[in-house]
DNA sequence: ATCGCAACTGTAAACGATTACAGTTTTAGG
DNA sequence: CCTAAAACTGTAATCGTTTACAGTTGCGAT
């Protein structure tokens, strides 16, 4: 491989010269034609980390989440990619977490300053991981909700306002026995659905009855139909609000193939509007939290930052969108 | 930022013991002891860009392919990832090309270093990238058909058999009017496909007619809608076979939608097995072409190829599998 | 011509690690 | 206790860039 010597020797400049060429600074046009015809001779390439080691930029930024499997964060990594692939910065991909532990180990290699930025959106609730994220020497975005004593920049949406459009539309269409099927209490989607579902429920005037909650163990629609399978009498229920698309396609699965109604006996409404919602039978009532949106403006977020690294932290907020189609129509 | 003359210093040995009992050379145990003691008082963590300059190794691999929107390129992507998760290389993800101009430019930068190799798997069919990608100074793995004269490490599904597969097997439940939702002919996918299904339909004893060849100018599930709602006269056909399941679940609902009964006036086979081919309604029959699978193979590939640089490029093939659900059940 | 200034160019010192090589210490065996 | 070999350690060169600084060139005005 040609480095910068041997483009400089071709060239009869000198290596400031090229590697000014290269970086676009003042140099004559007849050096920068030299420079450029013994480039395109060699074939040479700027070697990354001899640049990286000097200028201190990797020219890469980081996403990091927990589960590749889930429709909501690829969607996610969709809109940073897309934000990404006009400017200068590779996509690092770090995900498939499966503890604390490796999100903190994980969060340790930052500082081998291999990217100059990290966009995070962690599922797990844990005070080392919030420790570590501001102890980082570098730019952060979060997506998802900020843990008490942090600022870095953030987007957010405000889900549980989500989970109450979910829950008021349940109403409005004469629906009076809801449930939720939530997804795990480890995580903070998981707490937050909850907390979030009975306090719609009680704004919406009705007691809140902690068996109207069916916990599943994952995301996946698996776990959707798992529940469903472990509800002994459907006559409590005439609606459930999932905790995500895919556990409400699960759901689904499992009403179809016992007979159960949806939307006759049964409403069903999603969280995070993901593709299949519209491609399912009935369609899916779902409640929108614009992952896609989200990645893009955490991407957006980032370069900001990056260009101008001493501004203020930024807090943006995304509107949820309910999202009505057929698995919620009126009995 | 602490460097390695800081953490010797502190450790009151020299820089190159340091080295060594980051990298496990050598080391007697009582100098062990004291770097680790700077190390953690320090919070040292070596500096990536500096590490890979010096031994030529970014630990890093890119993954290719042209479009985060397919779930099967997601499948893929999860099975590289997990396959890396346990080992020191990071994922690099580039995705997003919506020309061949985008992927050259992207090969070229390959040049510069920042991976140690390149899983890619290129969807359109072009001389250029088959070049750049020989030329290419590092282990390369191709998912996906081999070129003509490329000589790498791929792996590679029969999806010609799989087509076969499908055709056949609406055959033995009885259909005889069997056309193809395929995608965009500019893609090798979508070539492949139009002649397997071609050379199926003769196989099978039927004539072949052009006019059962629906093409869809995307992969996506709108794509199928529309190639459905083109269709002037569903009594021409009794089945079709998709290009890919967001074909299929696009085609589908707009069967739904119009009164066609699946599968009892037409029949519906798609390809690829993704996750929504048991949550749609009716579950559908679909060719898994493995693609979590081809991904891990991969990654496999990739690793062992840079454990063992100067072994021969193998060809792994992956067999396809039809997972009959209810979409082509018996009229 | 000469001068001053702007525009450009080259030399050499970094950046932070790894690793030959030579020098030192330790260990084991007599 | 001595010696040879083994085990360890430190010095300094190196990887391929960028960039401060000093030096050179070109050009327009006088």
């Amino acid at each position: 491989m040609a480095n910068i010597e041997a483009v400089a020797k071709q060239a009869g400049v000198s290596v400031a010269s090229v590697s000014r060429v290269i970086n676009g600074t003042a140099a004559r046009a007849d050096t920068e034609e030299r420079v450029r015809k013994a480039i395109a001779e060699l074939d040479y390439q700027p070697n990354s980390a001899a640049r990286a080691l000097k200028v201190r930029q990797s020219e890469q930024i980081c996403l990091s989440f927990d589960d590749l499997a889930n429709p909501a964060y690829i969607a996610m990594t969709r809109g940073v990619g897309r934000e990404l692939s006009s400017t200068k910065y590779r996509l690092v991909l770090s995900s498939a977490f499966s503890s604390v532990e490796e999100i903190v180990k994980h969060l340790q290699t930052m500082g081998r300053g291999f990217a100059d930025g990290l966009i995070i959106s962690p599922i797990y609730s844990d005070e080392r991981i919030t420790k570590l994220i501001s102890a980082l020497n570098m730019p952060v975005v979060l997506i998802g909700t900020m843990p008490e004593g942090l600022d870095v920049d953030n987007v957010h949406v405000d889900s549980s306002a989500g989970v109450a459009m979910a829950v008021n539309h349940l109403v409005e269409t004469g629906r009076t026995k809801i449930g939720l099927i939530n997804g795990p209490l480890n995580t903070k989607p998981g707490m937050r659905r909850k907390a979030a579902f009975e306090k719609a429920i009680k704004a919406a005037g009705f007691k809140f009855d902690k068996a109207s909650v069916i916990q599943a163990n994952t995301f996946s629609p698996e776990a959707g139909y798992f529940a469903f399978s472990e509800i002994s009498d459907f006559s409590k229920f005439d609606a459930f609000v999932c905790a995500n698309d895919q556990l409400a396609a699960g759901a689904m699965k499992f009403a179809s193939e016992n007979g159960i109604s949806i939307p006759g006996d049964i409403a069903i409404i999603g969280i995070d509007n993901t593709d299949m919602a519209s491609l399912l039978h009935p369609t899916l009532t779902s409640v929108d939290l614009k992952a896609e949106e989200r990645g893009e403006i955490a991407a957006q977020l980032m370069l900001d930052r990056l260009a101008n690294p001493d501004r203020a932290a930024k807090q943006i907020t995304v509107e949820p969108k309910l999202v009505i189609r057929e698995s919620s129509a009126k009995k």
